[in-house]
DNA sequence: TCAAAAGTGTTCAACGTACACCCATGT
DNA sequence: ACATGGGTGTACGTTGAACACTTTTGA
C-alpha cells in the first residue's frame, strides 16, 4: 500500500459552540442541518477545513456564516477523533467555543447562512444533537466554566456598558450556582478592572443601577494573580 | 473541483511528550529522526494516524514504539494546524503528554524503535526541535504544570513507594519553584490520599525517610474539593 | 563526631463566606 | 404607597505563608 493510499485520505473540521448572553439567559447557537449528512438534525455550527486554511481561519469562516461577525473571542477546547464519528469518511473535528457580545449584532438577524437559533444552554444540553455534538457542547461548556474563573472573559458576552447585577447573573448562569451579591461585588471591584461610569440605567421600575465598563488597559497591565474565585459552598 | 479533491487530502498525526522522573530530574523523551522529513533533527515522538485508528490508539502505538509500555497516564493538550507546519502536505497534529513511572521500565532500554534519549525538561526547552515541536513541548509542559495543581498526577511519575521529599522535589521540578517543606507535607498529608508504609529508605547516609504509597481508592472515593495549591509567592 | 537529609508547630495575614437592612425609582 | 431590584459592612473561619531546630542514620 502506498503512503498516499493509507494517509492523506482524511479530513478535519472545526466545530464552534457560540455562546451568547441575551439579557437574562445564556444561550448557544445551534443550526438545523439543511444538507446531508445528518440532514434535519440539530448541530453545532462547523465546517470542513480546506487544505489551505488554518484552523482559526476555518473557525472565523464558520462564525461569519453563523452570526456574521469577525474577531470574536474564541478558544480551542478539544479534538474529537472517533473513527466512526462522521458518516462520510474519517473526519476528525477540532472543537472551539466563541463568545458573542450582544452589543455587536442583532438577534434574529437574517445573516445566518441557514436555519439557526439560539437555545438556552440548559435546554441545549438536553437536546439530541447530530454527530458527537452533545459531547462537544458539554466539553465546551465545561471549559467556559473553568475559564471564567481564571480570566475575565465574562465581559465578552456583555454589552459595553453593564450593571454589576447583569455581570453577576451571567456568572451565575455559567457557573450554574447562586452567588452572594455583596461578595460578588467586593470581589469584582477589588480586581480593579471595571470603570464606573457617570451613568445609570434608565426606564427600570426600581432604583437604577450604575453602569460600568470593562477596562482592558488595566487588565492587561496587571499581573494576573488570583483569578476569580467566588463563594463555593463547601458542603455540596 | 470535486468534494474529494478539496478535502480528504490531509493527514493528522499525534505527537506525545513523554515525561519521566529519573531519581532527581524531570525529563522528556526526544528522538533523533532517522528518516525524512526532518531527518537528523530532534523531535517529540509521534506518528501519522491511520484512517482506521482512533487518536488514543495512535498515541498508544507511539508510546509502545518509544518506551515499550502501554496504559500510561495520558492527556490531550492541544491541536496544532498551521498550514505549512509539515513539509509533506497538510498534516495537523494532536499533541498529548504521557507520564511514565520509573518503576515500570528500565532507562537506556533497547526497546526504542529508533535513537531516543531522555533530556532534562529545562534543557529540552532550549533545544531546537523539528517541525513546531518547540511550541508543542511548551504547551504540554504548561498543561502538566496546571494539571499537577488540581489533580494528584504526580504519582504517575514516581515509583510505587516513595518518600515525601521525592514527591516534593518532583513538584518543585514541575512547578519550577521551591516549596516549603513543612507546608508541603501538611498539605499533601491533609489530602489523605497517601498510605504510610512500615518501611524506610535504606542505604542512605542520613536519617532514612518513611516510605508512602498513593492510595487510589481513597482518591477516587473523595469528592474533589480544593486541589493542590501550594505556596505561591504573591510578589513575583 | 560530622555531614546530610528527615521530621515537626506556631503565628500571622489574606481570603472566602455568611448574613439583613435601607435606598431610589416607576407604577 | 407599594413593589422591585440596587446598594452597602462586619464578623468569623479556613487557608496559605513564613520560619528554625532536633533527630536519625552512614561514613
Amino acid at each position: 500500500m502506498k503512503f498516499e493510499d493509507q494517509y492523506f485520505k482524511s479530513a478535519f473540521s472545526v466545530d464552534c459552540v457560540i455562546f451568547g448572553f441575551d439579557t437574562n439567559a445564556l444561550k448557544v447557537l445551534l443550526i438545523r442541518r439543511g444538507a446531508e449528512p445528518m440532514k434535519g438534525s440539530l448541530a453545532i455550527p462547523g465546517d470542513l477545513v480546506s487544505i489551505n486554511e488554518s484552523l482559526e481561519q476555518g473557525v472565523e469562516r464558520v462564525l461569519n456564516q453563523s452570526v456574521g461577525i469577525s474577531n470574536l473571542y474564541m478558544e480551542q477546547v478539544y479534538t474529537f477523533g472517533r473513527v466512526d464519528r462522521h458518516p462520510d469518511g474519517r473526519v476528525i473535528t477540532i472543537a472551539y467555543y466563541a463568545l458573542v457580545n450582544v452589543r455587536d449584532y442583532k438577534l434574529s438577524a437574517a445573516s445566518f447562512a441557514e436555519s439557526a437559533d439560539w437555545y438556552p444552554v440548559s435546554e441545549a444540553l438536553e437536546l439530541e444533537l447530530g454527530f458527537d455534538h452533545n459531547e462537544i457542547l458539554q466539553a465546551c461548556f465545561g471549559q467556559l466554566k473553568l475559564k471564567v474563573q481564571s480570566a475575565p472573559i465574562g465581559f465578552e458576552l456583555l454589552p459595553k456598558k453593564f450593571t454589576l447585577s447583569q455581570l453577576q447573573l451571567l456568572y451565575e448562569l455559567i457557573l450554574e450556582r447562586d452567588l452572594d451579591k455583596r461578595n460578588f461585588r467586593k470581589k469584582i471591584l477589588s480586581l480593579d478592572i471595571l470603570t464606573p461610569l457617570n451613568e445609570k440605567q434608565k426606564g427600570v421600575a426600581h432604583r437604577p443601577a450604575k453602569l460600568y465598563q470593562f477596562d482592558e488597559e488595566k487588565y492587561r497591565a496587571m499581573k494576573i494573580v488570583g483569578g476569580l474565585n467566588f463563594d463555593a459552598k463547601k458542603n455540596s
